[in-house]
DNA sequence: AAGTCGCCCAACCGCGAATCG
DNA sequence: GCGATTCGCGGTTGGGCGACT
């Protein structure tokens, strides 16, 4: 079966020789690439368009990177992977001079089976359960990452009008083998953690314009579980354009006095936060079994790590 | 040396979105 | 507004090649 777009024409396919990229850099180095479709006719070439497009793009774009990739690279590619899931294209913009499909490929060949290796779902970025370790002999690893529990970490609103939907956000306590931000691919961005909001209909939460890294420094590291990623168009649906004070009653409240990475530990298997000081709009109970600071680090901004409120937006349209 | 296996990656496929007429 | 066409994306396939037996 052959393209539908092509698929009246007597095209070749497979392996391009190098004839035929001579012929489709010199058409394109002339003309541009105006049309795809029309562009095999016109550069002699027996290929559909859009094998003309993907050859270009994929491999004989000028300004492509060549080779394997750098450590910063990989790392940039688990961040965003685990922020944006498999959006491959979004994840390429990041890596100046790669290709979606090569770092898809790169994804799927490597860094898959490293997360793997280390224990993490590649998919999800959350610990797998030993059981379903396909290694089975990481507990060392496991323990390193203080995994006591692959329970989520769920915020569930209590807004009246939000309970309907019992939106709960899957939040992800293994995160610890991921970078800090200094490392992060986005270092203009961190956390705008002081204001979020939840909201009464399609929005899960916000956050607004408001830097909060002087009193909340370790939330540098966020995520996005796959059950949050994977809700329908959660990314879509995630607006950062209201504000909320909750997350400063949390600083102030549970967690505040604690800030910084040191390792408290919070036992209580539900706790509950009222958020109405801030907001008038009741509680925010967090369903849990264990957790720690650093795990809420990761899990409270499941957007990203963003420094300005408009990070967010930044970061998925910058894609 | 020959056969098998597994990995990598270029290319293909199919779908949805965007654009065009 | 609607159907056709084109584009762009993510998932999948399969050929090439090195490692291993």
């Amino acid at each position: 079966m052959g393209h539908r777009c092509c698929s009246k024409q007597k095209v070749k396919r497979g392996l391009w020789s190098p004839e035929e990229d001579e012929k489709l850099i010199q058409y394109v180095t002339a003309h541009g690439h105006g049309c795809w479709s029309t562009i095999p006719k016109e550069a002699g070439l027996q290929r559909c368009g859009k094998s003309c497009r993907l050859r270009w793009i994929n491999y004989l774009k000028p300004d492509l990177k060549k080779g394997s990739f750098s450590e910063e690279e990989e790392r940039i590619i688990i961040d965003v992977h685990r922020i944006l899931g498999n959006r491959w294209a979004q994840i390429a913009k990041h890596l100046p001079g790669r290709t979606d499909n090569e770092v898809k490929n790169f994804w799927n060949s490597c860094l898959k089976k490293k997360l793997i290796a280390q224990g993490l779902d590649p998919m999800t970025h959350n610990l797998i359960p030993a059981s379903r370790s396909s290694t089975g002999n990481n507990s060392d690893e496991l323990s390193q990452l203080h995994c006591t529990s692959t329970t989520p970490f769920t915020i569930t609103s209590p807004i009246k009008s939000f309970d309907k939907m019992k939106k709960s956000i899957d939040l992800n306590p293994h995160l610890l083998s991921l970078p800090h931000a200094s490392t992060f691919p986005f270092p203009e961005i961190l956390p705008p953690v002081s204001n979020f909001q939840f909201k009464d209909s399609h929005e899960l939460m916000s956050f607004k314009d408001q830097n909060f890294t002087d009193g909340f420094a370790s939330l540098d590291q966020t995520n996005i579980s796959s059950t949050s990623l994977n809700q329908p168009s959660f990314m879509d649906d995630c607006m950062w354009d209201r504000t909320m004070e909750a997350l400063e009653a949390l600083k102030q409240s549970e967690v505040g006095h604690a800030v910084g990475k040191d390792q408290m530990q919070v036992q209580p298997t539900m706790c509950e936060m009222d958020f109405s000081e801030a907001n008038e709009k009741g509680p925010v109970i967090m369903e849990t079994s264990t957790f720690e600071l650093e795990m809420l680090d990761n899990t409270l901004f499941p957007c990203g790590e963003f420094r300005n409120g408009s990070s967010m937006e930044q970061l998925q349209w910058d894609c």
